[in-house]
DNA sequence: AAGATTATGCACATAATCTGCATAACCCAA
DNA sequence: TTGGGTTATGCAGATTATGTGCATAATCTT
Protein backbone atom coordinates (compact mmCIF):
# COMPACT_ATOMS: atom_id res chain seq x y z
CA UNK A 1 0.00 0.00 0.00
CA UNK A 2 1.39 3.37 -1.31
CA UNK A 3 -1.43 5.62 0.47
CA UNK A 4 0.61 6.81 3.26
CA UNK A 5 4.09 7.55 1.34
CA UNK A 6 1.85 9.25 -1.20
CA UNK A 7 -0.05 11.44 1.43
CA UNK A 8 3.33 12.56 2.98
CA UNK A 9 4.89 13.27 -0.43
CA UNK A 10 1.62 15.29 -1.00
CA UNK A 11 2.05 17.32 2.65
CA UNK A 12 6.02 18.29 1.55
CA UNK A 13 4.77 19.25 -1.61
CA UNK A 14 2.34 21.68 -0.49
CA UNK A 15 4.37 22.52 1.86
CA UNK A 16 7.17 23.56 -0.72
CA UNK A 17 5.33 24.58 -3.73
CA UNK A 18 2.45 26.78 -4.63
CA UNK A 19 -0.37 23.78 -6.29
CA UNK A 20 -3.57 25.61 -7.77
CA UNK A 21 -5.33 22.24 -8.43
CA UNK A 22 -5.04 18.78 -7.58
CA UNK A 23 -4.25 18.49 -11.24
CA UNK A 24 -1.71 20.34 -10.63
CA UNK A 25 -0.47 18.09 -7.89
CA UNK A 26 -1.74 14.69 -9.86
CA UNK A 27 0.86 15.31 -12.23
CA UNK A 28 3.92 16.63 -9.80
CA UNK A 29 3.21 12.98 -7.89
CA UNK A 30 3.18 10.89 -10.98
CA UNK A 31 6.71 12.54 -12.40
CA UNK A 32 7.62 11.45 -8.85
CA UNK A 33 6.74 7.94 -9.09
CA UNK A 34 3.44 7.60 -7.71
CA UNK A 35 1.06 6.18 -9.74
CA UNK A 36 -2.45 8.13 -8.77
CA UNK A 37 -5.51 10.47 -10.52
CA UNK A 38 -7.37 13.11 -9.55
CA UNK A 39 -9.73 11.30 -7.36
CA UNK A 40 -7.29 9.52 -5.21
CA UNK A 41 -5.63 13.27 -4.91
CA UNK A 42 -9.66 15.04 -3.92
CA UNK A 43 -9.97 11.94 -1.48
CA UNK A 44 -6.42 12.25 -0.31
CA UNK A 45 -6.66 15.88 0.40
CA UNK A 46 -9.83 15.45 2.36
CA UNK A 47 -8.16 12.90 4.67
CA UNK A 48 -5.41 15.44 5.18
CA UNK A 49 -7.58 18.35 6.00
CA UNK A 50 -5.51 20.19 3.17
CA UNK A 51 -7.77 23.47 2.09
CA UNK A 52 -6.94 25.89 -1.03
CA UNK A 53 -6.78 29.32 0.76
CA UNK A 54 -6.21 31.71 -1.95
CA UNK A 55 -5.70 29.60 -4.95
CA UNK A 56 -3.36 27.26 -3.41
CA UNK A 57 -3.49 23.85 -1.27
CA UNK A 58 -2.16 24.39 2.44
CA UNK A 59 -2.20 22.55 5.96
CA UNK A 60 -3.71 24.20 8.22
CA UNK A 61 -0.96 24.49 10.87
CA UNK A 62 1.49 27.29 11.06
CA UNK A 63 4.20 28.70 13.69
CA UNK A 64 2.94 31.98 11.89
CA UNK A 65 3.45 34.54 14.50
CA UNK A 66 1.21 36.88 13.27
CA UNK A 67 -1.45 34.03 14.11
CA UNK A 68 -2.44 35.34 17.40
CA UNK A 69 -2.37 32.07 19.78
CA UNK A 70 -4.22 29.36 17.04
CA UNK A 71 -1.39 26.71 16.82
CA UNK A 72 -3.45 23.96 14.07
CA UNK A 73 -6.79 23.00 13.01
CA UNK A 74 -7.39 19.30 12.96
CA UNK A 75 -10.22 17.33 12.07
CA UNK A 76 -11.37 14.29 14.33
CA UNK A 77 -14.15 12.09 13.26
CA UNK A 78 -16.73 14.14 10.52
CA UNK A 79 -18.27 16.04 13.33
CA UNK A 80 -15.54 17.63 15.27
CA UNK A 81 -12.37 19.98 14.53
CA UNK A 82 -9.83 20.25 17.26
CA UNK A 83 -8.22 23.82 17.53
CA UNK A 84 -4.59 23.69 19.04
CA UNK A 85 -3.86 27.16 20.43
CA UNK A 86 -0.69 28.89 23.26
CA UNK A 87 -0.95 27.77 26.18
CA UNK A 88 -3.74 29.86 27.78
CA UNK A 89 -5.18 31.51 24.70
CA UNK A 90 -7.62 28.94 23.84
CA UNK A 91 -10.45 31.32 25.20
CA UNK A 92 -9.57 33.92 23.93
CA UNK A 93 -8.64 32.33 20.12
CA UNK A 94 -12.58 30.84 20.82
CA UNK A 95 -13.68 33.68 21.26
CA UNK A 96 -12.71 35.32 18.08
CA UNK A 97 -14.58 32.59 16.36
CA UNK A 98 -17.36 32.29 18.25
CA UNK A 99 -17.69 36.23 16.78
CA UNK A 100 -16.99 35.07 13.28
CA UNK A 101 -20.47 33.75 13.67
CA UNK A 102 -20.02 30.89 11.44
CA UNK A 103 -23.00 29.30 10.88
CA UNK A 104 -21.80 25.72 10.29
CA UNK A 105 -20.47 25.74 13.65
CA UNK A 106 -22.84 23.97 15.80
CA UNK A 107 -20.88 24.66 19.30
CA UNK A 108 -17.41 25.30 20.63
CA UNK A 109 -15.82 24.82 24.31
CA UNK A 110 -12.48 25.56 24.73
CA UNK A 111 -10.32 24.45 27.28
CA UNK A 112 -6.99 25.71 28.19
CA UNK A 113 -4.72 25.14 25.00
CA UNK A 114 -7.44 23.43 23.19
CA UNK A 115 -10.51 23.82 21.81
CA UNK A 116 -13.04 21.49 20.63
CA UNK A 117 -15.53 22.38 17.38
CA UNK A 118 -18.68 20.87 16.36
CA UNK A 119 -19.91 20.32 13.17
CA UNK A 120 -22.57 18.47 11.57
CA UNK A 121 -20.70 16.64 8.93
CA UNK A 122 -17.86 16.21 6.85
CA UNK A 123 -19.06 18.60 4.25
CA UNK A 124 -19.42 21.82 7.05
CA UNK A 125 -15.83 20.54 8.66
CA UNK A 126 -14.27 21.46 5.70
CA UNK A 127 -16.22 24.63 5.34
CA UNK A 128 -15.04 25.31 9.02
CA UNK A 129 -11.69 24.44 8.82
CA UNK A 130 -11.18 27.04 5.94
CA UNK A 131 -13.46 29.86 7.57
CA UNK A 132 -11.60 29.17 11.01
CA UNK A 133 -8.07 29.40 8.81
CA UNK A 134 -8.79 32.78 7.38
CA UNK A 135 -9.56 34.49 10.66
CA UNK A 136 -6.11 33.70 11.82
CA UNK A 137 -4.22 34.16 8.93
CA UNK A 138 -2.63 37.22 7.79
CA UNK B 1 -20.26 -8.68 12.51
CA UNK B 2 -21.03 -9.91 15.80
CA UNK B 3 -17.78 -9.52 18.04
CA UNK B 4 -18.35 -6.60 19.62
CA UNK B 5 -22.05 -7.25 20.54
CA UNK B 6 -20.45 -10.78 22.08
CA UNK B 7 -18.26 -8.91 23.89
CA UNK B 8 -20.66 -6.82 25.14
CA UNK B 9 -22.67 -9.89 26.18
CA UNK B 10 -19.33 -11.10 27.88
CA UNK B 11 -18.94 -8.14 30.11
CA UNK B 12 -22.35 -8.65 31.17
CA UNK B 13 -22.16 -12.30 31.89
CA UNK B 14 -19.38 -12.27 34.17
CA UNK B 15 -20.81 -9.51 35.85
CA UNK B 16 -23.58 -11.01 36.88
CA UNK B 17 -22.87 -14.58 37.26
CA UNK B 18 -19.58 -16.44 38.45
CA UNK B 19 -18.24 -17.88 35.52
CA UNK B 20 -15.33 -20.50 36.08
CA UNK B 21 -14.18 -21.82 32.81
CA UNK B 22 -14.54 -20.43 28.99
CA UNK B 23 -16.17 -23.66 28.09
CA UNK B 24 -18.91 -22.66 30.50
CA UNK B 25 -19.01 -18.90 29.00
CA UNK B 26 -19.58 -20.45 25.56
CA UNK B 27 -22.42 -22.60 26.04
CA UNK B 28 -23.63 -19.83 27.77
CA UNK B 29 -23.06 -17.25 25.04
CA UNK B 30 -24.38 -20.12 22.42
CA UNK B 31 -27.38 -20.26 24.72
CA UNK B 32 -28.26 -16.82 24.00
CA UNK B 33 -27.99 -17.15 20.06
CA UNK B 34 -24.06 -16.53 20.15
CA UNK B 35 -22.32 -18.59 17.45
CA UNK B 36 -18.90 -18.68 19.06
CA UNK B 37 -16.53 -21.43 20.55
CA UNK B 38 -13.55 -21.35 23.35
CA UNK B 39 -10.70 -20.43 20.63
CA UNK B 40 -12.80 -17.03 19.89
CA UNK B 41 -13.82 -16.38 23.82
CA UNK B 42 -10.05 -16.97 24.30
CA UNK B 43 -9.15 -14.31 22.09
CA UNK B 44 -12.12 -11.78 23.58
CA UNK B 45 -11.29 -12.19 27.12
CA UNK B 46 -7.52 -11.30 26.33
CA UNK B 47 -9.10 -8.55 24.62
CA UNK B 48 -11.51 -7.50 27.22
CA UNK B 49 -8.71 -7.35 29.58
CA UNK B 50 -10.94 -9.79 31.16
CA UNK B 51 -9.16 -12.08 34.31
CA UNK B 52 -9.48 -15.06 35.95
CA UNK B 53 -9.38 -13.80 40.03
CA UNK B 54 -9.96 -17.02 42.99
CA UNK B 55 -11.52 -18.94 39.86
CA UNK B 56 -13.67 -16.60 38.32
CA UNK B 57 -13.65 -14.38 35.64
CA UNK B 58 -14.14 -10.42 36.19
CA UNK B 59 -13.05 -7.30 34.60
CA UNK B 60 -10.61 -5.65 36.76
CA UNK B 61 -11.78 -3.26 39.22
CA UNK B 62 -9.88 -0.03 38.72
CA UNK B 63 -10.19 1.57 41.94
CA UNK B 64 -6.75 1.28 42.49
CA UNK B 65 -4.77 3.95 44.18
CA UNK B 66 -2.45 3.89 41.61
CA UNK B 67 -4.83 4.97 39.01
CA UNK B 68 -4.15 8.57 40.41
CA UNK B 69 -7.47 10.03 39.84
CA UNK B 70 -8.67 8.43 36.84
CA UNK B 71 -12.37 6.67 37.43
CA UNK B 72 -13.65 5.26 33.69
CA UNK B 73 -13.06 5.32 30.07
CA UNK B 74 -15.58 5.49 27.71
CA UNK B 75 -16.71 5.56 24.37
CA UNK B 76 -18.59 7.87 22.67
CA UNK B 77 -19.76 8.39 18.47
CA UNK B 78 -16.12 7.03 16.57
CA UNK B 79 -14.28 9.74 17.87
CA UNK B 80 -14.79 10.76 20.94
CA UNK B 81 -13.39 9.28 24.67
CA UNK B 82 -14.72 10.17 27.57
CA UNK B 83 -13.07 10.36 30.90
CA UNK B 84 -14.38 10.29 34.37
CA UNK B 85 -12.09 11.25 37.12
CA UNK B 86 -12.14 11.98 40.91
CA UNK B 87 -14.02 15.65 40.85
CA UNK B 88 -11.12 18.40 40.41
CA UNK B 89 -8.70 15.68 39.14
CA UNK B 90 -9.60 16.24 35.42
CA UNK B 91 -6.66 18.82 34.29
CA UNK B 92 -3.93 16.75 36.31
CA UNK B 93 -5.11 13.54 34.58
CA UNK B 94 -5.10 15.13 31.36
CA UNK B 95 -1.44 16.60 31.68
CA UNK B 96 -0.79 13.05 32.01
CA UNK B 97 -2.37 12.53 28.97
CA UNK B 98 -1.08 14.60 26.88
CA UNK B 99 2.33 14.00 27.93
CA UNK B 100 2.21 10.55 26.39
CA UNK B 101 2.12 12.07 23.36
CA UNK B 102 0.12 9.43 22.08
CA UNK B 103 0.01 10.56 18.69
CA UNK B 104 -3.78 9.21 17.57
CA UNK B 105 -5.22 11.59 19.78
CA UNK B 106 -5.92 14.81 18.32
CA UNK B 107 -6.82 17.03 21.49
CA UNK B 108 -8.37 16.80 24.48
CA UNK B 109 -10.14 18.93 27.02
CA UNK B 110 -10.28 18.75 30.87
CA UNK B 111 -13.48 19.98 32.80
CA UNK B 112 -13.58 19.50 36.52
CA UNK B 113 -13.97 15.83 36.76
CA UNK B 114 -13.95 14.94 32.57
CA UNK B 115 -12.29 14.89 29.81
CA UNK B 116 -12.99 15.03 26.03
CA UNK B 117 -10.09 12.98 23.97
CA UNK B 118 -10.54 13.43 20.49
CA UNK B 119 -9.45 11.46 18.08
CA UNK B 120 -10.18 10.70 14.15
CA UNK B 121 -12.05 7.10 14.13
CA UNK B 122 -12.96 4.12 15.29
CA UNK B 123 -9.39 2.47 15.17
CA UNK B 124 -7.80 5.45 16.66
CA UNK B 125 -9.96 4.78 19.32
CA UNK B 126 -9.32 1.61 20.35
CA UNK B 127 -5.52 2.23 20.46
CA UNK B 128 -6.01 5.07 22.55
CA UNK B 129 -8.44 3.74 25.08
CA UNK B 130 -5.86 0.99 25.27
CA UNK B 131 -2.85 3.51 25.77
CA UNK B 132 -4.36 5.66 27.88
CA UNK B 133 -5.44 3.33 30.06
CA UNK B 134 -1.76 1.45 29.92
CA UNK B 135 -0.49 4.84 31.27
CA UNK B 136 -2.65 4.40 35.11
CA UNK B 137 -3.18 1.14 35.24
CA UNK B 138 0.10 0.72 36.82
C1' DA C 1 -23.42 30.16 -18.74
C1' DA C 2 -19.13 27.73 -19.84
C1' DG C 3 -15.09 25.80 -18.78
C1' DA C 4 -12.30 24.37 -15.03
C1' DT C 5 -12.01 22.07 -10.90
C1' DT C 6 -13.37 18.97 -7.34
C1' DA C 7 -16.37 15.33 -5.33
C1' DT C 8 -18.59 10.89 -5.46
C1' DG C 9 -21.38 6.40 -6.72
C1' DC C 10 -20.06 2.27 -8.33
C1' DA C 11 -17.39 -1.86 -9.18
C1' DC C 12 -13.50 -4.21 -8.45
C1' DA C 13 -8.84 -5.11 -6.17
C1' DT C 14 -6.32 -5.47 -2.11
C1' DA C 15 -5.61 -5.66 2.75
C1' DA C 16 -7.08 -6.34 7.43
C1' DT C 17 -9.70 -8.70 10.65
C1' DC C 18 -12.24 -12.51 12.45
C1' DT C 19 -13.01 -17.27 13.25
C1' DG C 20 -12.92 -22.34 13.78
C1' DC C 21 -10.13 -26.24 13.84
C1' DA C 22 -6.63 -28.78 15.62
C1' DT C 23 -3.39 -29.00 18.83
C1' DA C 24 0.19 -27.10 21.79
C1' DA C 25 1.03 -25.02 26.21
C1' DC C 26 -0.26 -24.45 30.75
C1' DC C 27 -2.12 -25.40 35.38
C1' DC C 28 -2.92 -28.05 39.32
C1' DA C 29 -4.40 -31.78 42.29
C1' DA C 30 -3.07 -36.19 43.78
C1' DT D 1 5.37 -36.39 37.71
C1' DT D 2 1.33 -37.35 35.47
C1' DG D 3 -3.16 -36.83 33.54
C1' DG D 4 -7.28 -34.33 32.96
C1' DG D 5 -9.07 -29.96 32.58
C1' DT D 6 -8.37 -25.49 30.80
C1' DT D 7 -6.50 -21.87 27.89
C1' DA D 8 -3.64 -20.12 24.02
C1' DT D 9 -2.23 -20.08 19.26
C1' DG D 10 -0.57 -21.25 14.20
C1' DC D 11 -2.89 -21.77 10.28
C1' DA D 12 -6.24 -21.34 6.55
C1' DG D 13 -10.41 -19.90 4.88
C1' DA D 14 -14.30 -16.57 5.38
C1' DT D 15 -15.75 -12.10 6.04
C1' DT D 16 -15.18 -6.97 6.33
C1' DA D 17 -12.98 -3.00 5.55
C1' DT D 18 -10.21 -0.10 2.79
C1' DG D 19 -8.26 1.76 -1.38
C1' DT D 20 -8.65 2.83 -6.23
C1' DG D 21 -9.92 4.22 -11.05
C1' DC D 22 -13.51 5.32 -14.05
C1' DA D 23 -17.18 7.97 -15.36
C1' DT D 24 -19.77 11.59 -14.27
C1' DA D 25 -22.14 14.74 -11.11
C1' DA D 26 -21.66 18.78 -8.33
C1' DT D 27 -19.43 22.95 -7.49
C1' DC D 28 -16.69 26.91 -8.34
C1' DT D 29 -14.83 30.85 -11.04
C1' DT D 30 -15.08 34.31 -14.18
Amino acid sequence: MQKAERQNKILEIINTNQIGSQGELTELLESKGFSVNQSSISRDLLELGVVKVHGAYAVPQKNNYASFGLISLEIAGDNLIVAKTDTGFAAAVCVRIDNAKIPEIVGTIAGEDTIFIAVRNQKEQRVVLKRVWEIFEN
